[in-house]
Formats: structure tokens, sequence, C-alpha cells
DNA sequence: AAAACTACCTGAGTGC
DNA sequence: TGCACTCAGGTAGTTT
């Protein structure tokens, strides 16, 4: 499920094959997105890809003129192939470069996104709301401590909501909640700033430990090269069904905001 | 104001 | 074998 590492992972790999590239051909098979494809990548034919960046999930396109955003939603990956490659199921999305290869995205669920701006797309609408960077120093115990303050909201929700910090989603929020000790019912406001630094040095920990490993597949996440991202062999708690690697107690499985949360009952309190 | 819930979507897995 | 059903989760928007 694509989280800041995969969208990291992702960004790393096609930043080598599309930067400095004329788009020769944009072909769109599935309009259909969460929100229909932007209508300008019909206009986009000739124009250069200058730079590739990440913020939060979303990617961002830098072209000669105007920026493309991408988001995979839950279920989307990009890869790099010949142009000639037939295009395999739910690959929606092609971008054809001046190389020889093309970009190709494809994402089965289609709650991915492809949009436009002429502006500046940190300012986009979708984009200007969005938390600090976790892996940036911006994102600190300070921070997070007065974000929490008064809050009843259970902790786990807090740092998955992307106006709070961006990136994490609920495999990074169990994973790091277990690293620091955290259950992910406890609420926010009634955690020490201590223990919320402990918290933010275990999200980047984690964060930093899945993209070094390419991130993490369960279904259709692949990394550019069609790879799986291989850190699900370091899941502690997410979607575990061994007991606790550190105590031993039996991993429990709560349902929190529709989502599953994981947890060691005696590791995290 | 904040928290909780809903809709969007397909494929994998389960049980009968 | 096949059908019906549940679950998975990012996030904007709506309701409580």
């Amino acid at each position: 499920m694509p989280e800041l590492p995969e969208v990291e992972t992702t960004m790393r790999g096609i930043a080598p094959y599309v930067c400095g590239q004329k788009i020769r051909r944009v072909i769109v098979r599935e309009h259909r997105l969460r929100w229909p494809v932007a209508k300008e990548t019909a206009e986009i034919q000739g124009r250069m890809i200058e730079a590739v960046s990440r913020r939060g999930k979303y990617i961002l396109m830098q072209l000669d003129r105007g920026t493309l955003i991408w988001h995979l939603g839950m279920s989307g990956s990009m890869r790099i192939l010949p142009t000639a490659t037939p295009p395999e199921k739910h690959e929606h999305i092609e971008l054809q470069l001046g190389s020889g290869l093309a970009l190709k995205f494809r994402d089965p669920r289609r709650f991915g996104a492809l949009l436009y701006t002429d502006m500046d797309p940190l300012q986009h609408r979708l984009l200007c709301q969005l938390g600090p960077e976790p892996l940036s120093q911006d994102f600190d115990a300070d921070y997070l401590y007065t974000a929490c303050k008064h809050k009843t909201a259970a902790i786990k929700s807090v740092i998955m909501d992307s106006r709070i910090v961006t990136g994490v989603g609920n495999i990074y929020a169990c994973e790091s909640l277990f690293s620091a000790g955290i259950k992910p019912t406890r609420k926010a406001g009634r955690i020490s700033k201590n223990r919320l630094a402990i918290l933010i040095e275990a999200i980047r920990d984690t964060l930093r430990a899945a993209i070094r490993h390419g991130g993490t597949t369960l279904q259709d996440f692949t990394q550019v090269d069609g790879n799986p991202g291989y850190f699900r062999h370091s899941l502690q708690v997410y979607g575990v069904k061994e007991p606790c690697s550190a105590c031993g107690t039996a991993i429990r499985q709560v349902v929190q905001g529709q989502r599953s949360s994981y947890f060691c009952p005696k590791c995290q309190t």
C-alpha cells in the first residue's frame, strides 16, 4: 500500500528515466481515477520533464511549463518499460518518452490521481494543507506535543492525519507505535513530550528502514523495475500472526476508525 | 471545533 | 466449480 516509503521508492526509481526527457506522447486509457485525469494531460506532448520530487504521498513532476501531480492511491504503481511493451490490465496512463521508454501507471482500484497545475504545486488545494514531512526537522517533539495537546483522539489517528504529519499510513503508523512502545488507542493528549519524542524517532527510523528495503508490498505495489518492496519481512506487528518478537505475547488486532490496528498488549502502553 | 463516519474501487480470500 | 460475501486502505467530504 503506497505510503511515504513506497512513494519515495517510486519517485527515486523513475527519476533517472524521466528527468531531462521529452514527453513524446500521452495515452490515457481510463480517465476515471479518484478524480478525472487532468484534461491538460492532452496538451503536454513535447514538453520536457525537468525534475521529480515528492511531497507527502504525492509525486510532483515539474515540466518546462506546469507540473504533473501524481498520487498512487491504494494500489497504484509505476513502471519504466519499452514503449512497445503491451499494456497490462489496469494500466491506465502511459507517458511515452524521447528515450523510447515509457512511464506506465497501473492502478487496479483507481484510487490514484493525475492532476495538473500551472501554479506552484505546493499551493495546490490538495497539497497546501499538508503537515510537515516526517523526515524533516520541522517534525519535532515541540511541534507534535502542541498538535496533540488537549486532543482526545487516539494517537494512531493523529499521526495518520496528513494535516498533522504527512505520509504515515496504516502500516507504518502501527509499526512506529510498536517501536515506540505506545498503544495505538492511547489518547494523543495524554502522552508526555518525552514519549512523543521517542515516537518521532520511531516514525523516522521506520520510514527510513522501509525506504532502504524498497517499501512494503502486500498486493499490488511494485518498485519501478517490477520487483516487490522487501520491508514486509521486517514488519513487527502489521498483519503479523506470530507472537511478539520482543516478549512472546500474542499480537492483538483491533478496529480503529474503520482500520485495523495491530499491537502488542504487553510492550505497548 | 473535533471526532466519527462514508464513499470511491478491485482483487484476494473465505465459506457454503 | 462457482457464487456471495468480507476485507484491505488514502483521503475529501459529510455528519454527528
